[in-house]
DNA sequence: TGGATTATGAACCGATCAGTCAATAAACAG
DNA sequence: CTGTTTATTGACTGATCGGTTCATAATCCA
């Protein structure tokens, strides 16, 4: 629940009375609860028995709770979407097509293997939030347009000679194919469902 | 607000004060705000407003708030995804390739020429109840179902002598695309971005 | 005209919502 | 020790939540 040595920790060496809980976990918590039940569906209480914090330290951290969820959002994009980024530029990790099956296996080992049923973070924001929150909605998109250059980078590699713009539509195309299979997760989409629409977006 | 004749239009020969309202329209204001807003940001007042009833009529028409949530959703069903069934497997509108042309424009639609942002309100309502509904979740999947054999009818057309089983896979692909651009949508994606997409998604 | 039946509207309910605040506690500096 | 600073706590706020109840209104049938 408390890290006393939080300050000892982090090199933290303001005044007054040391925090008793660890930013880091707090936020784990917090993404854990709006990434599982969406905005609204999450309230003050559940975050305060999620986190073990009390509304006024919860308070002095967060202006309210759209930033806790926007703040929540930014650790999903550090944490999820940039090391999937990572992971599909990185040529250690196998060839493009390869990095490219491994991309549109995420949906499936996480609903599957893992049996969880939140799918992407991002995706889910996007329902929820994106169409009434400029900020986050930008924000979103911005992560997006991340993936997709990633996914470019894979598909550049695994398609030589192909034309720029061709290479560009498929990175797109293969972002929708991922985003719309996160999203159907949620409705316990069947394994073979996923298989094979994994196998067509990358038989080509 | 009121249609005074209502139980003349419906052949209702009920006894007891007729109805002052029309079912049909206040299940069209029901789909308008879960659509746009989802489950929980959507009051019993924001509800009130829009269909002008209050509580007392609403609670005797319908058991609560899911409830609401749910009758919504079946209508979209029938009014938007019985439709998209309809037309993706009528050889009257054109070829299968055609058709599918069509199906993967109606997100671009939506969101460029219309500047709809709700997306799809089958795949608003896959990321926001049915991790937590199991009834609702059903239904989303059954419509899922609905739609992807549809799609194949018109994959089936557009590739004679297709495995069925390539068939099978390239349709649920193509429904993972729609899914993923009817969410991407409620973000803003841009319409070059779509249409890209949706070019590398048909070229095959 | 007088039940019987159904719909409407407004008051009302306890619960919960996000958010505030002041008292208290725990650290450090002098 | 005292004073300063920051963190924690729990009580409190007004608003709003979904839902209920009941008197009244409007229709039909006899």
């Amino acid at each position: 629940m408390s890290d006393k040595n939080d300050r000892a920790e982090t090199g933290d060496i303001s005044r007054g009375r040391p925090r008793e809980y660890n930013e880091d976990n707090v936020m784990s918590a917090l993404l854990g609860l709006f990434w599982d039940k969406g905005y609204e569906a999450t309230s003050l209480s559940d975050i305060m028995t999620a986190t073990g914090l009390r509304k006024g330290s919860l308070y002095s951290l967060f202006g309210g709770k759209r930033d806790m969820y926007l703040k929540a959002l930014m650790r999903y994009e550090r944490d999820y979407v940039a090391m999937v980024c990572i992971m599909l530029k990185d040529k250690n990790i196998g060839s493009g097509a390869e990095r490219l099956d491994q991309f549109l296996s995420l949906p499936i080992k996480a609903a599957h293997d893992n049996s969880d049923q939140r799918g992407c973070f991002l995706c889910n924001a996007s329902a929820d939030m994106a169409a009434h929150d400029a900020e986050i909605r930008d924000f979103i998109r911005q992560c997006y347009a991340d993936m997709t250059a990633a996914i470019e980078q894979a598909v550049q590699e695994s398609w030589p000679g192909g034309a720029l713009h061709h290479i560009t539509a498929r990175a797109r195309l293969l972002m929708a194919v991922y985003s719309g299979l996160r999203i159907m997760a949620r409705s316990d989409l069947a394994r073979d469902y996923m298989d094979s629409a994994k196998i067509a977006a990358l038989d080509f």
